[in-house]
DNA sequence: ATGAAAGCGCTAACAT
DNA sequence: ATGTTAGCGCTTTCAT
């Protein structure tokens, strides 16, 4: 068995209270005494016990992430920076993924009573506001991502529509005037696809470029056969088009293969930026301008605001947006 | 506060034992008592408090996963893997980062006597066997990765010298005979990149074909930039070949992308295969041929020899090797 | 098949 | 500055 305080205690001949003080930085303590108790810690290599620790001040030390799955490279390495940003509180991250499929995601949020975590940060994949009276976690909770706006919780956000109007502002101060809109979802306008399409119309109205519906192009998810498979559709109906403001960096990428195949060159024929500014973009060939959507920071203020939440902050939800930045590479390079 | 077994028991009528005995399905229970109980947990929506099952029980229900960042796409896919396959079990898994540095990962695996894990999957980063005796955490561990075989755990590994001979037999049946081995470490007999040399240089023997040092690149890490600085320099010392055996994905696509920027097509001058099958082996252009070491697999007998100790199997440390398989792809077609 | 009671190891009141 | 004491909510003997 493992030495308990008790057993410090009597090595160090103090009280059990004692020894909990050292362990958790008490001030007033004597500096002979808290010598006393250091020794006897390291001599039986005491090491506080969790669970009880846990069960006495009703914290676990623990958020949950909830978010897709981590195969996906924009959500893995928001993970990595969630877990960074969530050590820096001393937290630790328990990850919860989603599926896709609705009744899972709801499930797992409903499971959230059982992990005894003390907040919770939620990618939303698939609910709504409307769903959001389901989403009843008994611990502070901070939404990411662009499917529900102004719930219930805070919100810590990408800055959609100014990013992809940067990205189309980035191609139209490149020459560039026909540009393919890639990835829109039909009548969405919330949501990240509506919000960039959006971006990429007030970045055409703002330099006087006429709106062509036949350059948006429609899919269902965003990957990289979406974007691909769009492509294709696209050059075998002949459309004509100079630019391609992609909502995201996979169905870039995907559709800069199939432009490539068919024989044009990124960027002197098509130029092409993405969104998200994912690891691969730098590797990509050519490499891929892109929007990067300040993940990072996003990763830092959702722990900080889950953080302020769990220690009692209590205000009306708050929505707060990252700074984003555009990212040019070879994919927009001019000359 | 949440509802306690107390409160359930007194609804319910019966005493706290016995809620806790349906909570734990024990088995003799009297079917009406249980519905009553049922009927009492479900009015008060009570969850068992974790913290002190944990507490009592002396076990948390979670394992910890130590491996490197998940920006890297295989550990991200493996993490994956991991938790599915603790999900099976109704383990929590609990990740920890290692960052590179010998020393972080000493301390990180030092750190686990804090997290009161029930066991330990550790993919060895920087350690080496004579560090063996470092790696002491107080609970059943599995070591996964390519450092450290004959340890002191039971050991998941990938079949690195068959997989890598696989691959150049893939080749050398598709007629190619200067085969470039892209990736490996100096002076390296065991890891990975010592264990794919030799599986490179037994398909090579077994042909027939006399082993050439020149087409022996060495690398510093295993990341796209050093596959393509590589690939560089090769290309610039004017190096004939016409196959690359790469000792991983990112070696091979980063290697890919240089050999047609230098105007080589792939696969009819040079035919490529890398090892891992990451997801994106399915998006490059073009398509990459792989070894699936069945990362999934491991996993999945990570997971349970990790559960066989946690139930207290007491055996001396098992190796054991998952199948693997070749998959081919574009970037090694034949015609 | 169910109940009573002890106690896991710690923190937080309160006392001194 | 340090000690005493009372639980946190559960599982686990041990009874019955």
């Amino acid at each position: 068995m493992s030495p308990t305080m008790h057993d410090v205690a009597r090595l160090a001949g103090v009280s059990i209270k004692t020894v909990s003080n050292v362990v958790n930085d008490y001030p007033h303590i004597r500096e002979s005494t808290r010598e006393r108790v250091r020794a006897a810690i390291a001599e039986l290599d005491y090491v506080p016990n969790k669970a009880a620790r846990n069960l006495r001040s009703g914290r676990s030390g623990a958020i949950s992430l909830v978010m897709p799955d981590l195969r996906n490279p924009y959500f893995a390495e928001l993970a990595d920076d969630v877990m960074r940003a969530a050590a820096e509180h001393g937290l630790t991250v328990l990850i919860e993924q989603l599926t896709g499929e609705r009744e899972q995601e709801l499930q797992t949020l409903h499971g959230l009573r059982q992990r005894a975590a003390d907040g919770v940060i939620y990618s939303v994949l698939n609910l709504d506001l409307e769903d959001a009276d389901q989403i009843d976690v008994p611990v502070p909770l901070v939404l990411l991502g662009d499917r529900i706006f102004h719930g219930p919780a805070d919100h810590v956000t990408i800055q959609n529509a100014e990013g992809a109007k940067a990205a189309t502002e980035h191609l139209l101060e490149r020459g560039r005037r026909r540009l393919l809109a890639l990835g829109a979802h039909e009548g969405e306008v919330l949501g990240s696809a509506g919000l960039r399409l959006h971006g990429y119309r007030e970045a055409l109205e703002a330099a006087g470029v006429p709106f062509d519906p036949d350059l948006v192009t429609h899919v269902g998810r965003w990957h990289r056969v979406d974007g691909a498979e769009a492509m294709r559709e696209v050059v075998a109906r002949g459309v004509t088009f100079d630019g391609v403001v992609a909502f995201n960096d996979s169905l870039a990428l995907g559709a800069m293969r199939v432009l490539l195949d068919a024989g044009l060159r990124v960027p002197e024929d098509v130029a092409i930026i993405g969104f998200d500014d994912v690891d691969e973009t730098r590797y990509s060939q050519p490499t891929l301008s892109t929007i990067d959507p300040g993940r990072a920071e996003i990763a830092r203020r959702a722990v900080e605001v889950l953080v302020e939440r769990m220690n009692g902050l209590a205000s009306p939800p708050r929505e707060i947006a990252a700074p984003f930045s555009v990212v040019a590479r070879e994919s927009t390079a001019t000359g």
